[in-house]
RNA sequence: GCCCCCGUAGCUCAGUGGAUAGAGCACUGGCCUCCGGAGCCAGUUGCACAGGUUCGAGUCCUGUCGGGGGUACCA
C-alpha cells in the first residue's frame, strides 16, 4: 500500500537525520500518516514532527538543555526525505506538518498497475489467510423477513466480501433456530393452516403467526403430502410437519435473500447441537467449572463468575426447557474449538445488545480469548410511508418483507442506501421518497458513471482508433502523457481503493464505500469534462486516457462489486 | 433507576485527535456544433449546551438537555 511506503519513507528519514547529527536520539514516536483535507496540503501528510517535539521538550526539560521546535524537526526529516519513487515532492508546512505530494510519473504509471490487476485490483493482504466466519442474518425460521433484517443481510454480506479483499478466508453463516419456541409455533400454525385447508375449523394458535403466508406453505404441504397428516394426533402431527416447515421456509428465506444479492455457505441448525450432544457437552463442562447454579427450579449460567457486574441467565427453564441462550453457547464452541474460526463476527440487531457483554463472559467460560469474537451491532431501521412510521409485527402478520420492499425500490437501491450509514446510525427510511426520487438517487449516479466509462471504452474500441485491451498495460501505451489535473486526480482517487478497503475492516463496516464510490464517479466526471478521450487527431494521448478509462473502470466496478451493487453496462 | 448508541446544513447522513467541517436531496442562477444532460459549473445555510484533557477537539473525558434501544425462566 502506498501509504505504508510513505510511512517507512519517514521512520527512516527520522533515523537518518538522528545518525547524521540533525536530530538528538529520541524515542522514535509512532509515525501516524495522515490524508489531507485540503489537496494544497499534499497527498500524505506526518504530525510526526509534533509528537515529537513534545517527547524531545520532556527530555530537555530533564536534561536542562533547549528545546527543539517542531517545524526544526520537521525540516530535518523532510531534509533527508528523497523523491524518488512514489515521492514527488517534500515540505514543511503549518505548525510541523510534513506534506508529501506523489509523483506524477509514479501516478501515471499505477494505470498500467491497475489495468493489469483487474478483479484484485485494491486487494489488500491484511487478513494472510486467516479463517473468518460472518454469521449474519440467522432470522427465524418462521416466514419472510421483516424488512428491517435487510440491512443485517447487507451489512453481513458487505462486510464478508470486504474481508476476502482483505485476504480473510470468509465463510457467510445463516444460524438456523429450529429448536426454539418460535419454530415450535411457527409448525403449530402450520398445522392449524393445514387442516384448515383440509376442511376442519381450527383456529390458529394464540400466539401463533398470522401472516397468510402460511396458507401458502400448507397448500405446499398439502400438494406434496397430501392429507396424510390428518389421522395423527395433534403433537405428532406437528413433529411431522417440523422439517417439511423447514424445508419449505428456507426456500422462502433462500428466494428472499437471493433478491438482495445475498448468499449463504452454510446454514447451520440449532437442531444439530441437541442431535450431536454438544449442548450436553458445554452444560457438563460449565458445571464442571462452577459456572452453573440452581436457583428457583431452572439452571443458570453464573456470568458473574467472570464479569462480576454481570447479570446471570437462565440456560435450563424450570419447565426443563433450554433456552436459546443454552444452545448458543454449545454454537460458539461449535465454531471455535470444532471449527477453529480464528475470528467470528455476529452481526446483530442493537434490540440484542443486552446479549453481548454475556457472549463475553462465554468466551472466557469456553477457555477463548472474547476478543476473537466481535458482536457487529446495527441500529433500527424505521420505515416511513406517507409521514408515517410503518409499524412491523411478523406474528399479526402486518408484515413489509424484504422482497415487498426490493420489488418496491429496488435491490441496488436498498443495498446502497442501507450501506451508506454507520451501523450505530438509525436509519429513518421514507419509501415514497426512495419510490420518487429512484433517478435522483446516488447509486444511479455511480451506476450511470460506469455506464459512461463502458460506452466510451466500447466506442473506443468499435472505432478502432485506440490500442485495443490487448495492446494496453505491456508499454505500448504512453502514460506519461496523463498530465491534466483530472487525470491525476482520477488516478490518486483510484489509489485510495485499498486505503477504502483497510478501513472498512478495522471499522467492521463498509458504509464508507459507498462514498467512495460517489467520490470515484465524481473524479471520473471531471475527467470526462476535460479530457476527451476518443481522438483520432491524437492517437497516442487517446491510447494513454483509454487506458485510465480502463482502470477506472475497474475501479468503479470492484467497489460496487464489495457492497453488492451491480455495475451495468448501459443503462 | 441503571447500561448502550445517537445529537453536524432546511431534510437524510459522512467526517482514522490535526491545518479552511463534507456529500446527497431540496432551493437559486448558468451550461446542449463535441466520447451517454440519469450530466457539468456557481451560490445559500451547521458541529445540542457547559466544563475539562491536549501544541491541536465535531472526534477523547465529566456533567446537563433531547432522541432511540436494552434492562424476561422471549429470540
Amino acid at each position: 500500500m502506498v501509504r505504508d511506503d510513505i510511512q517507512k519513507t519517514i521512520a527512516n528519514a527520522l533515523a537518518s537525520a538522528q545518525a547524521a547529527g540533525r536530530l538528538p536520539a529520541f524515542a522514535l514516536p509512532a509515525i501516524e500518516i495522515l490524508r489531507p483535507k485540503q489537496s494544497e496540503h499534499g497527498d500524505y501528510s506526518s504530525n510526526v514532527a509534533m509528537v515529537a517535539a513534545a517527547a524531545a521538550r520532556k527530555a530537555a526539560a530533564e536534561t536542562g538543555t533547549a528545546a527543539i521546535p517542531p517545524r526544526v524537526i520537521a525540516q530535518a526529516i523532510a531534509d533527508h526525505i528523497a523523491a524518488d519513487g512514489p515521492v514527488g515532492s517534500v515540505e514543511v508546512a503549518g505548525p510541523g506538518f510534513i506534506n508529501i505530494r506523489l509523483a506524477d510519473r509514479w501516478l501515471q504509471q499505477q494505470t498500467v498497475t491497475i489495468v493489469q490487476a483487474g478483479k484484485q485490483f485494491g486487494n489488500i493482504d491484511r487478513g494472510r489467510g486467516q479463517h473468518w466466519q460472518v454469521e449474519f442474518v440467522s432470522a427465524n425460521p418462521t416466514g419472510p423477513i421483516h424488512y428491517g433484517g435487510a440491512r443485517n443481510a447487507v451489512l453481513g454480506d458487505a462486510m464478508a466480501n470486504v474481508l476476502q479483499a482483505a485476504d480473510y478466508d470468509v465463510q457467510r453463516e445463516f444460524y438456523v433456530n429450529d429448536a426454539g419456541t418460535q419454530f415450535q409455533l411457527f409448525a403449530a400454525t402450520l398445522y392449524a393452516r393445514y387442516l384448515q385447508l383440509c376442511g376442519r375449523d381450527e383456529p390458529l394458535p394464540v400466539d401463533g403467526y398470522m401472516g397468510e403466508y402460511l396458507i401458502g406453505y400448507a397448500q405446499e404441504v398439502f400438494a406434496a403430502e397430501g392429507a396424510r397428516f390428518l389421522p395423527l394426533a395433534r403433537e405428532e402431527a406437528i413433529a411431522a410437519l417440523k422439517p417439511l416447515g423447514k424445508t419449505i421456509v428456507l426456500k422462502a428465506l433462500q428466494e428472499e435473500l437471493a433478491m438482495l444479492g445475498v448468499h449463504f455457505d452454510r446454514w447451520f441448525y440449532e437442531q444439530s447441537l441437541y442431535d450431536d450432544g454438544l449442548v450436553d457437552l458445554v452444560m457438563s463442562r460449565l458445571r464442571q467449572q462452577g459456572d452453573l447454579a440452581e436457583r428457583d427450579g431452572a439452571v443458570w449460567f453464573l456470568a458473574s463468575n467472570y464479569r462480576p457486574k454481570e447479570k446471570d441467565e437462565v440456560l435450563i427453564r424450570s419447565t426443563g426447557a433450554p433456552t436459546y441462550f443454552a444452545s448458543d453457547i454449545a454454537y460458539h464452541y461449535e465454531k471455535f474449538v470444532r471449527r477453529q474460526f480464528d475470528h467470528v463476527v455476529n452481526v446483530w440487531s442493537v434490540d440484542h445488545q443486552g446479549h453481548v457483554p454475556r457472549m463475553a463472559s462465554v468466551m472466557q467460560a469456553l477457555g477463548l480469548d472474547p476478543s476473537r469474537l466481535t458482536i457487529l451491532l446495527y441500529s433500527l431501521v424505521k420505515l416511513i410511508r406517507d409521514g408515517q412510521e410503518v409499524k412491523l409485527s411478523k406474528r399479526k402478520g402486518a408484515l413489509l418483507s424484504i422482497g415487498e420492499v426490493v420489488e418496491e425500490v429496488g435491490a441496488d437501491a436498498v443495498r446502497f442506501n442501507l450501506l451508506s450509514r454507520a451501523p450505530e446510525s438509525t436509519i429513518d427510511f421514507d419509501l415514497d421518497l426512495a419510490k420518487r426520487q429512484t433517478d435522483d438517487n446516488p447509486v444511479f449516479y455511480v451506476q450511470y458513471s460506469h455506464a459512461r466509462i463502458c460506452s466510451i471504452v466500447a466506442k473506443a474500441a468499435g472505432a478502432g482508433l485506440v490500442a485495443a485491451e490487448s495492446t494496453t498495460g505491456d508499454g505500448q501505451v504512453d502514460t506519461t502523457l496523463l498530465t491534466h489535473s483530472s487525470e491525476l486526480d482520477l488516478i490518486r482517487k483510484l489509489l485510495e481503493l485499498e486505503e477504502q478497503i483497510e478501513l472498512a475492516v478495522e471499522k467492521l463496516s463498509p458504509h464508507n464505500l459507498t462514498y467512495f464510490a460517489l467520490d470515484l464517479s465524481r473524479s471520473f466526471s471531471g475527467f470526462y469534462r476535460d479530457c476527451r478521450v476518443v481522438d483520432e487527431q491524437n492517437l497516442p494521448l487517446s491510447n494513454a486516457r483509454l487506458l485510465l478509462c480502463r482502470a477506472a473502470q475497474i475501479g468503479l466496478k470492484k467497489t460496487l462489486a464489495l457492497i453488492g451493487v451491480s455495475a451495468p453496462e448501459n443503462m
